[in-house]
DNA sequence: CTGAAAGCGCTTACAG
DNA sequence: CTGAAAGCGCTTACAG
């Protein structure tokens, strides 16, 4: 492997002059230059970066953990964050955890070796119970899209769920549903927390059932869910998915049941990646910012952006009108 | 930071000393090792990657080019590959093409510096015009998942993907079909020949026009091309789709012409993914080896598998019955 | 089994 | 603007 050493000889100066030239750091006289870039090319020279991370004391690598990259929301998550630390010179370091939070804290011991610059971690559910294990990493850890309870100590940039559960009900509602269910992720009780309330400002308490839990949050649990929902609750005109999957599976029980989307059901998706992939109907969705998520995310966890402080970055959602929702159709109870 | 010079004299030792208890190449004197140990964890010593990087040489970290996480055989692939990976003590680089050869060229300059392992490119699409450039990377370079032409002077592990076609050709064969169509990727020419192979083995010769190639292989070029290839061809009764999301969409374009799968319409899809994930019948699929294929690539690049050779290794696909086939109905021509 | 020395390839002040 | 020196934190032979 061909050194700054190297270089330096065949240019006739010192490796520190050479250091200088990639660097840019110190200016060096032109003519100086041009000779070290000639041997550089002639010589296929190209720095060692491990050795410059060990001078510098940075790596520019950044981890990310996030639960699965099989997951349409968590793979752009991290072809967000990816890009982002692009841009900025970085590479990305992926930890994916599986929902296995043993798995998360080994990966956790791998990375404290100072041989990332900062790590990411996109996604609650696992990492909740090591939390005070980050506490004394030795680089920034930034969070987002977390949806549970803000923990103290940490930057975070996340999405303001609750809003986008709300928006989901405010379009429901100005379309004039009366009577709607929520089918709804274990995980997912904020977003569903927002849709009541959007129905409870505006005078329609719905029933505590009216959260309908799917037992796992794949296709097949969606789909018993939504069909046990719609047959307890036949005079159900709306329905809102807290997840991608969900939302196919509503539509698919729907179908099952001899329902028309969106004329015998509206149905709202949140963050409905998959929806323009693989089924027909564009669905009406709850839409995540997560290109600025990531890039807030990744501008904190490199000191780019103002100081941490406290308190967390929500992100606001936006409502995206699909051909899923209609206006209920007559009048209530008929 | 604490270093290992901290923790020597804490421990009274040599930094040398701490080194063999670490690392236990040279065994250390059990009083010794107690006292280095007491000393580490008294001080949460924990080494730094970078050093030792630097003075072995192996930064136990492995990049990953894909073309994209958000394809649902991509993100198995990565999720293998990181597996397998974990197991051995390495780290995984992710570098996402997005179908661009000049951001996979980006990436490659980036890893230059010797800060990787190897590096393992899955996915032939965009890399195939760059591969002359990997020829002198300063690591071993493993292609897998490689269907296009093998390139020469890599070591590759890939799947053989005329079989599967041909597995899918003769499941419909055996079910007594000979009207078959072949819903196809553009980059997908391998599966759909050993698909043809199987009838014309049969004495079938499918003609010319039954491969039809989506525009793009998304769902909506997928519903597109089926649509159009059911309706030229309503005597249709078997159909295989090269790509998970061309089955989706081949099981919805016969729905909507109003044929019910498998009764009148049986659909083979290939490495079907998202199948079980958002539709309601499993399909019939051609499934690909990938934990193998992962680990496979991960042992040839890390050196501990056999020597590469020049011969690529294939492996097989298998053929996984599902409810989307069915015996083709009545005499052919009824 | 333990210690002193050299080296991995770079960067960072610090003189000239 | 250029050069000599020290150092980043570890490992690797090599003596004792």
């Amino acid at each position: 492997m061909v050194t700054m050493q190297d270089v330096a000889e065949r240019a006739g100066v010192t490796k520190q002059t050479v250091s200088n030239v990639v660097t840019g750091r110190v200016a060096v006289r032109p003519a100086t230059e041009a000779r070290v870039r000639a041997a550089i090319a002639e010589l296929g020279y190209v720095p060692n970066l491990v050795a410059r991370s060990l001078a510098t004391g940075s790596s520019r690598t950044v981890g990310l953990f996030v639960p699965t990259v099989s997951a349409p929301f968590y793979a752009d998550v991290v072809e967000e964050v990816e890009d982002a630390l692009e841009e900025r010179g970085y590479r990305l370091l992926l930890c994916t955890t599986r929902h296995d939070g043993e798995r998360a804290r080994r990966h956790l011991a791998a990375l404290a070796s100072r041989s990332v610059d900062a790590l990411l971690i996109a996604g609650d559910q696992d990492l909740t119970g090591h939390l005070p294990l980050l506490a004394d990493a030795r680089f920034p850890v930034v969070l987002c899209a977390w949806e549970a309870a803000l923990p103290d100590g940490f930057p975070v940039v996340t999405v303001d769920y609750e809003h986008g559960g709300h928006l989901a009900g405010r379009h429901l509602r100005e379309l004039g549903h009366e009577r709607a269910l929520v089918l709804a992720s274990p995980a997912h009780t904020v977003r569903a927390a927002g849709f009541l309330r959007a129905f409870r400002e505006d005078g329609v308490e719905l029933p505590a059932d009216a959260v309908r839990t799917a037992a796992e949050p794949t296709f097949r649990g969606g789909l018993v869910a939504a069909l046990d929902a719609l047959r307890a609750r036949p005079d159900t005109t709306a329905l809102f998915a807290t997840h991608d999957v969900l939302a196919v599976a509503a539509v698919e029980a729907a179908r099952a049941l001899g329902r028309t989307v969106p004329d015998d059901l509206s149905v709202v998706a949140h963050d409905d990646t998959p929806a323009g992939l693989l089924s027909g109907t564009a669905l009406t969705s709850v839409v995540l910012p997560k290109r600025e998520m990531a890039r807030r995310a990744v501008d904190l966890a490199l000191g780019a952006a103002a100081p941490p402080g406290t308190r967390p970055q929500l992100l606001l959602p936006s409502l995206v009108p699909g051909a899923s929702t209609a206006r209920a159709a007559g009048p209530s109870g008929a």
